[in-house]
DNA sequence: CTGAAAGCGCTTACAG
DNA sequence: CTGAAAGCGCTTACAG
């Protein structure tokens, strides 16, 4: 069952290709081909079940009408739903998305990016790991359509869609301190991101504007793999037993970390929020239902994808004199329930 | 600045391009190229940044290395964690995926896969909603390579890789009998397809042969576009004041009904396990840290992932004699946690 | 051992 | 208004 071409059209009809080609691409008017030919080719096509083959089409347009999307990881859930909004705002315009996991390896993403620019990508989404300047550089370089979302390098200018995290945090530790909480410890991980560096930066500003000294044994930077147990050690020098200044209330960087903190705080038999109150950044199920359910930062990832599709077709339509930069810094906002007491 | 092409290095060398396609490809020894030869087009290759256009290599082999993946939502993390582990296997081969959600919505499916044929993918992964047995049916007819995850259509032979739902349940009611609860019901969606439908008949088997009459009123069968106030009325017919059956235990068959229906049993105030037992599908954070962490039925979604992608690339390589039909039926095991007391 | 040439299925100047 | 032809960047029979 060989698939039908034009050229099956066309031959079935006794015209040429470029007639057929002309009438599909909904040209027919423009060179005014005559109605009657118009119906034939569209009916004929139908009857043959024409497929345009859109290999053909990307190798002579120099367009494939596909995006390049690059994320740590699409199985956790902050990415999972980002990527499904990417995903449906570009089939709303008529791209599809081919999908990479880089697990925060630069090694991964280069590999990631080549490979997509042998297909011929149209342009493309990334959420960029450490190390991985050179390589965002070098899209930069080439006039490379691509929006930069989550993170970005503060040193490349570039397009970019980001969440205020600094903000984020401060409101968030404010709450903490709103609510008579004095030792807040921070646990966050080292991406060497911006992003992070941000959370942080934007705890500690709340802590200096309420006059409360800074302790750097609060703040718990993990290695990238972390695992549990690396997350249970953080929680027993923070509020465990033999814990010198025993925390009052954390702030979590990311939700891995906050849904192991939460385990290994159930594990050494301490109550939230009683006996510590918690707030994270990031909003999965887990948080709605967990035993004391958790004020969380939650992230606009809806519009994330949304804009970030957005910002990159408009990219993509203009090769030549590409739009103004867009470094577009979005809210967060904070979702309060148990987990911080009242 | 223009890509380098196959022409570009041919003309630099002054040879021709079979001659460098041919070496880049590996075929240098093949042709009995002198290697004084091959080790300078590589070189130049390397210089010049050359980088296959798959695209045109596409167009010209009929092959495109790419996979296209329907599955219900990427949002979704059973399907986050699957997704992940076939591009990932995929990878290890030179395969990209193309990832596609179709909601569980066949007419959504019905485009994806005609895009995902126009662009000339070389076989499909699929996880096919309710009323698509066409298109399946038409992929067979056209000897597409496909391989269907998670469901199937009994009436349709093809490859496919599912859990073995039936015995599943079976195990999970049992577990719940063996742990004295007499009034089990169970909540489910109502998709319309084999995977659900065979949990609910392995939860019936369980209950039959305990010697367990089945109470029709305990087997909540909701819609598929359910929310969280469906989730609520079940259980508050299963569990409220006024229920007259009153349940000692349910068994949600996905994760979506369990998280919903932990929420409502704890706006209810019913304490877990000791005022009900729950057992779910599935195996989502959200179970580790909540009140009373849930005993699930755990799926093996990477090796669900894994083979479903051996598979496929098995069958892609003959695409003239195609290996046996494979219907591979895989184990899940029960994870037990607190949810049904002890 | 190496090269000239055809062709994959399209689009699009160009000609008439 | 319509068609013949070139060409996108490859691969691969074929010839020598």
């Amino acid at each position: 069952m060989k698939k039908t071409s034009l050229s099956d059209i066309a031959n079935h009809l006794g015209v040429s290709k470029t007639l057929v080609s002309f009438v599909l691409n909904g040209k027919g008017k423009e060179f005014r081909i005559s109605e009657e030919i118009c119906k034939r080719v569209i009916e004929v096509a139908k009857e043959m079940n024409y497929q345009p083959n859109r290999i053909a089409q990307g190798l002579r347009t120099g367009r494939t009408n596909t995006i390049g999307l690059i994320i740590a990881d699409i199985a956790n859930p902050f990415f999972g739903i980002l990527g499904r909004e990417i995903e449906q705002e570009a089939a709303r315009f008529g791209y599809r998305v081919i999908f990479c996991s880089s697990d925060e390896n630069p090694e991964k993403s280069r590999q990631q990016i080549a490979m997509l620019q042998q297909s011929q990508v149209d342009g493309y989404i990334i959420s960029p790991p450490k190390n991985s300047e050179d390589q965002i550089r070098s899209l930069v370089r080439g006039h490379v359509p691509f929006v930069l979302i989550d993170r970005y390098f503060p040193e490349i200018e570039c397009n970019h869609i980001v969440v205020d995290n600094f903000d984020a945090a401060y409101r968030a530790t404010n709450h903490l301190l709103k609510l008579g909480r004095k030792k807040i410890a921070n646990i966050t991980v080292n991406l060497g991101l911006v992003n992070m560096i941000q959370r942080t930066e934007g705890y500690k500003q709340a802590l200096k504007d309420a006059n409360i000294p800074i302790d750097e044994n609060l703040i718990k930077i993990l290695p990238f793999s972390h695992e549990n147990k690396d997350v249970a050690k953080a929680i027993k020098e923070l509020v465990g037993k033999s814990a010198q200044n025993r925390a009052d209330a954390i702030l979590f960087s990311t939700s891995k970390l906050g849904i192991n903190g939460i385990e290994s705080i159930s594990a050494l038999g301490l109550k939230i929020p009683d006996d510590i109150a918690i707030v994270s950044f990031d909003n999965p199920d887990a948080y709605k239902i967990c035993i004391s359910p958790v004020t969380v930062v939650n992230q606009p990832l809806k519009e994330i994808g949304k804009t970030a599709v957005q910002l990159l077709l408009n990219e993509i339509k203009h090769p030549d004199s590409p739009p103004k930069l867009q470094e577009i810094i979005l809210k967060t906002d904070l979702i309060i329930r148990k987990s911080c007491g009242s």
